[in-house]
Formats: structure tokens, sequence, C-alpha cells
DNA sequence: CGTCTATTTGAATGTACTCAAAAGCGGTGG
DNA sequence: CCACCGCTTTTGAGTACATTCAAATAGACG
């Protein structure tokens, strides 16, 4: 069976594995593909997979009770997602994960996860780098919601994730960054205008 | 030497350690005494130690360009902190950790911690645990600086962590959940006006 | 008790939001 | 190839939430 080696890449980009470890992970996950618009995950399902992705593009978004939506994370090729505390403690997700692209996945269950965790150990001190990274990035994420402008929020994450930017919708952007995608639309019009 | 019993329950609470175990982690943490308003790190040094708390208070801290200060946490016993991002990649450290009371930590560097996670993958999955429940809660915070108001946030955490709220001055619990002390004052006011 | 720090109060201001409507854009079918 | 439809982005006016600055009051600690 073909297996996209991007994981593997990955992974050992943290920690040594040797080629069987390797194949042990590789069989473990299965692959998944989405269209367009499909749904990885609902509000109120249980999360039952570790996802991720190596093609396409992902929001996990969860929608407050005005019916406003807030989007957690983006995910893109070489990106790990899931709803992190319905697959942890087995609690029905609070959010919503869509794919914004045609997506293919690779997704392992929590059973599967902790029998590798068993057999290699290197792989839990993988994920336990990923999410101490994960955890850096976040603080600085509310950092950044605290202590900046809406300009300067776009501005930096424009200039970090250009990527991104340019692949999902402009309203979508807003609703990561914590905005109004009107007031997003002013921004880049103040933008413009400070350039000319 | 004596050493605080917090440390191991709060591991053995996560993961099973043998007395073995416990007595290796116990020797390779040393004990650190703050007074209050006594910094642990600031900005500019190596945060070379990860830090748990076996009694008093501590908030990391960091201050832009104004020189407004935005408090990024609150440690009271049982909680471990440090500069995540100085301790992963040996940077300089963004911000600040200041005792709030006279405080006892232990202590531990990086190498005595890479040869624990060596002898003891147990000690592994135990971090690996407490960042993705990091990362979790970290997500909530940035969720609810997004959607919700300041006066939500207020109720919410004091609902949550009443014991913070009483300990740390009030203008910090206002710069750690991202608005003026002048405000945060105000809505303090409403709440007391709405009960009567 | 006096000094320093923290909290409260008020007025003016600013940043971002809401609501409404118009304009732009991309795909689809005639 | 053009016309239409739905979705996204833009624009504008009015408003709300939160900030800034200044000053008064309250509290804590030596």
């Amino acid at each position: 069976m073909y297996m996209h080696p991007l994981l593997i890449q990955h992974i050992h980009a943290l920690v040594p594995l040797t080629r069987e470890e390797e194949e042990q992970i590789t069989v473990a996950f299965h692959q998944k593909k989405l269209k367009r618009r499909q749904f990885l995950v609902q509000e109120g399902d249980a999360s039952r997979f570790l996802s991720f992705v190596t093609s396409g593009c992902l929001r996990s978004y969860f929608t407050n009770d005005n019916g406003q939506e807030y989007i957690i994370q983006f995910a893109i090729e070489g990106w790990w997602l899931n709803d992190n505390e319905s697959f942890l403690f087995d609690t029905p997700s609070t959010f919503n994960i869509e794919a914004l692209e045609d997506t293919v996945l690779l997704q392992i269950d929590k059973p599967a996860l902790e029998l590798l965790f068993k057999n290699i150990p290197q792989l839990e001190r993988f994920f336990r780098i990923l999410y101490q990274r994960s955890f850096i990035m976040l603080q600085k994420r509310v950092i950044a919601a605290m202590s900046q402008t809406a300009e300067q929020r776009y501005l930096d994450f424009s200039a970090r994730y250009p990527e991104i930017v340019h692949r999902v919708p402009q309203y979508q952007l807003a609703a990561y960054l914590g905005m109004t995608a009107e007031f997003l639309s002013k921004i880049r019009h103040g933008i413009a205008a400070k350039k000319s």
C-alpha cells in the first residue's frame, strides 16, 4: 500500500527512527480523502482520530451562541490537527473541522497511537516536542490577541504565513485573526492607500 | 535532603512510576526560594531551568515597546512554568518571571531533564500529556480573547480560578485578561450595581 | 501617620463592530 | 460567449466596547 513519505520525514526531523519503527508507524496510519467543504469532525461528534495533512487545506472553527464563527486553526501540508480535548478526554467535540480544498489526510485512532507509544518511546518524545512547540506558538497568539491592533495582527500573519493568506478566503482569515470581514477589508484598503 | 512530595504526586497522577524512578526524579531537581518581587527570569536571560511551584505565586509577563505589561501566566502550587521558547531553543528569554509572593520552586536544567527522559520514558509521556493539556487550555484562552467581552472574560476567570483572583492585585488580573486596570474596575462596579 | 501603591471615577477618544447596501467575481447553463 | 446566480469583498453611517489621561480616593506597610 502506498503511503505518503511526508509523515515519516516530519517525525524523523525531530527524533531518530529505525527502518522497522518507520514501517510500524506507516502501517498504523490510514489514508482519508476529503472533498472541498466536506467535514472531518462536526460539533458533538467524538474526535476519534488524530490527523496529519499530506495535501490540501482545512480549518477548525467553533460557532458561538450568536452563530458567529471563530477559526482556531488552519492546517495545510505537514500540519497536524484534531480536536485535542475531544481526542484526549473522549468528550464530544466542541468544534468543527472542514476541508477548504480537496484534502488527503493520514489518520490514527487512540488505541493504535497508544500501542505505537508503547513500542516506540521516540514517538512519545516526538509528540512531547510537537505539543511543546505548539504551546509556544499559541502563547504568541494569545499575546498578539491581547496586545496588538487588528492591523498589526494582519500584517504579522501575512508576513509569517503568506501561503495561507492566498489560499483561504479573506473572511475566514478575518475569523482567524479575531476581527470582522468588513474590518479586514478596511484594513487592507488602508494599507493599499498608505503604499501609494 | 528534604524534597516536597507535591512534585512526585503530580507526576504520579498521570503516569506510573517505580520507587526507583521516583528517587531518580527527586534527586534531579533542586530547590530554589524566591522572595516576593524577586525575579526568576528577566528578559534577555537564558531560561535554563524548568520550574515547578511547591508554594507561593508567580507571574510571567512581557513588556511591549510602549512599556505596557501583558501577563502570560500565573503559577501557584502545583503549576509548572518557564519560558518554553528560551528553554527549548536556547534563545534569550522574551519575557520576565517574577514572584508575587515568597515562593519555593523545584528546578531542573535541560541536560538533567534529557537524562531523565532517557532513563524514564514515562516522564517523556508525562510531559507529552502536560503540554497537550496546556495546549488545550491555551486554545480556550485564544477563543475567549477573540469572542468574549472583557466582562465575560473576567466572570469566567473568576469562576474557574477564584483563588488566583483573590491572591493577585487587580491590575495584574487585568493585564492577564487583556484589559486595562481602569476598565476592570468599572466592570466590577457594574457587576456590584447589578446585584443590588 | 505619612508615603507609596493600588483602585476608583470621569470625560474625551479610538478602535473595531453592526447593519445595510452596493460592487466584484467566478462558475454554470443557455 | 454571454447572462445570471450565489458568494465574497467593499463601502458607509451609526454605535458599542474599551482605552487614554487625569485626578481623586482608598489601602497597605513601614
